[in-house]
DNA sequence: CGTCAAAATGAAAACGGTTGTCAAAATCAG
DNA sequence: CTGATTTTGACAACCGTTTTCATTTTGACG
């Protein structure tokens, strides 16, 4: 069992930025595996759950996914055009959500950051065009 | 004309937090308001487009909108419990996103942040409980 | 091996928020 | 007033996601 679990795993482990389910599910019938789109989505939710992965809402409302190599808190830097991602970690910024929240007498304070760019690759296709 | 319109962002500027469009719709037409979901929707686009609002997306994938005191640049620091929504200027995050995607040779750079805690008095109401 | 119960699977339908369509209504020239 | 233009909103279409439910697979036990 969880055969087809793994085989989520695997694909996202092997995928450079984040990748919405749709996508896996495609990619993996393209390989002829046998699985449904149910079962990409039942997959994800619970790696997802036991924190085996990172979920993001796109802009468009699409739901994406990434395995992140460490399980450690960290942030990702991620280009608007050809979707490389980089992970960074940012201490400045951890320090700072934590003193802002202070500042205004909150607590358990938590906090999500994207930066977005453009990669150097895409900087340079965009202006040679 | 843009009595809509007007009437939508009238709404918005007098709430504290997020709002979504459907809730937005609601609450005119409970008001006694004659005016369709797709007004709604098409008024927030286009103040959104025109940068008198912000928009994000909701964990759930609802969109959520919010009339900012100001047009400057700034994050927002919420309450995970009550909703309560302060505005926060953050230099120090600015910088710290400008040098990271530097230094991976990024252009162009954006990011999003958000900080959610527990603000003082729902922290006091739950330490109570 | 059978047998049966529990878990996993997937096709299709349901769902919910959002966007498109298009005809009717409001607004604006002239 | 008349005709053109814009705005509007009811409704259908869309799209990603979730639920449903019948079927299949799995695993324990005799």
């Amino acid at each position: 069992m969880t055969n087809r679990r793994e085989a989520v795993r695997e694909i996202l482990s092997h995928s450079e930025g984040f990748r919405s389910a749709q996508d896996i599910y495609a990619q993996m019938r393209a390989a002829g595996a046998k699985i449904g789109l149910t079962t990409v989505y039942r997959a994800l939710q619970t790696l997802a759950d036991s924190g085996q992965i990172d979920v993001l809402r796109t802009d468009e409302g699409e739901s994406v996914y990434r395995a992140c190599a460490t399980g450690t808190h960290h942030h990702h830097l991620v280009c608007r055009r050809c979707g490389r991602t980089v992970e960074v970690a940012g201490p400045a910024v951890e320090r700072w959500a934590e003193a802002v929240g202070a500042e205004h007498g909150f607590t358990a304070i938590t906090h999500t950051v994207e930066v977005f760019g453009t990669c150097p690759s895409c900087t340079a296709a965009a202006s040679s065009s």
